[in-house]
DNA sequence: TACTTAAATGACCATTGGGTCATTAGGAAT
DNA sequence: ATTCCTAATGACCCAATGGTCATTTAAGTA
């Protein structure tokens, strides 16, 4: 437990420096935070977090890229459970993943990508590509085989399917600004608007 | 028109500097933003942009109010109309003031108040009590309203009126930041969005 | 045990950028 | 014209920080 000494552990290094390094950009942004903290933080000397990134830069950009991977992988294994109707999996699967994403470190990402984003449109690119535009594709997959199959009627979600996902920005950003204004509850919140919204959208009735 | 010539003018420096920040705070954030840039862009020197503001944080805090302030009076006058029906409210007055926000400078508070602040919490405090609960009381009482007078029907937009905003929230995240990626007619996404909710709630048929 | 490799250190460098202040000069008043 | 006040300047100061590199030391090997 005590602290580990300092050892060589040449593979361990980059996966414990990228850790120190979201925790330091959540807290300080990308700007105001020192390479020397996030070392610190990491446990180990400034140098030797310059032996295995070259520059700031490109460990802001790893960090980045590195935790958005597990969540495409999440994203896909959602697909593959397509055997529910599309009413079933947006209030199961869809549901619960999106219900933990503002509490999620997801935050971070997406507070930097707001913030630095402008600076750094190859991290955007990178972004879109790799999640958002799957993310999207994702929802208009589900809303449009539901349309197909008769169980939803024909409505704007079709057109615009970021209305689907639209609360869960919302609380987001929420609970990145609003912290300690107000408290939401992003779970009933995210729950009664996928309630609403299969509600007025199903055929029958 | 030429170079105004460095004279005096101590009235309206203040704004000058001040719309020269919201250029430069747009376009690089808050910490990468320099001082001498905002002075440049204001087309003075350094040492005048500290006679009129004590500090880049305190120029920052300006900027902010400043900005924000024409906004609540817009807000206050669109409850003035209130001899409309709450379905005209949201279709009238509401639909055009939130078309315009994406498209507004808005944007450059939404990405500084995200990107920074968690560092300034008063200023968050102070935009809280001045927009944002403001904002959002004056949705729920319109959809109170429309509820009390048996225009509506009780949904969970009483509950969390955010859900009725949310999709301006999503609009304007996406144009800072997928912008180069993919245009977003915000337009017709939220007049959809507002037609969507109406004939979703409204009582008759 | 002696030797070698490279992981790890931290003192150091160079630059940047917020903030200051002695000095200059516009323009109003006499 | 002369004087005076202060708006305006920009050279300067210095703390902070990204990045470097000579040196140290852990650990594998013969």
């Amino acid at each position: 437990m005590e602290k580990p000494s300092f050892k060589r552990r040449k593979e361990s290094r980059p996966a414990e420096i990228t850790a120190a390094a979201i925790e330091e950009f959540s807290l300080n942004g990308y700007e105001s935070t020192r390479v020397i903290d996030i070392a610190r933080r990491a446990n180990i000397s400034k140098g030797l977090l310059y032996l295995y990134f070259k520059t700031k830069e490109e460990l802001f950009k790893s960090v980045i890229r590195g935790f958005i991977s597990p969540h495409i992988e999440e994203l896909g294994s959602s697909i593959e459970e397509s055997n529910l109707s599309s009413e079933e999996f947006l209030r199961g699967p869809y549901l619960n993943f999106i219900k933990q994403i503002p509490k999620s470190k997801i935050r971070v990402i997406v507070r930097l990508m707001i913030a630095e984003g402008p600076k750094y449109p190859d991290l955007v690119a990178y972004y879109w590509e790799n999640v958002a535009s799957k993310g999207l594709a994702l929802l208009q997959q589900i809303i449009n085989k539901g349309v197909r199959d008769g169980e939803f009627k024909k409505t704007c979600l079709e057109k615009f399917p970021q209305l689907l996902f639209s609360p869960v920005v919302l609380s987001v950003i929420w609970t990145i600004i609003f912290k300690n204004q107000q408290d939401l509850d992003t779970d009933a919140m995210l729950e009664a608007h996928v309630n609403f919204l299969i509600d007025a959208i199903t055929v029958n009735k």
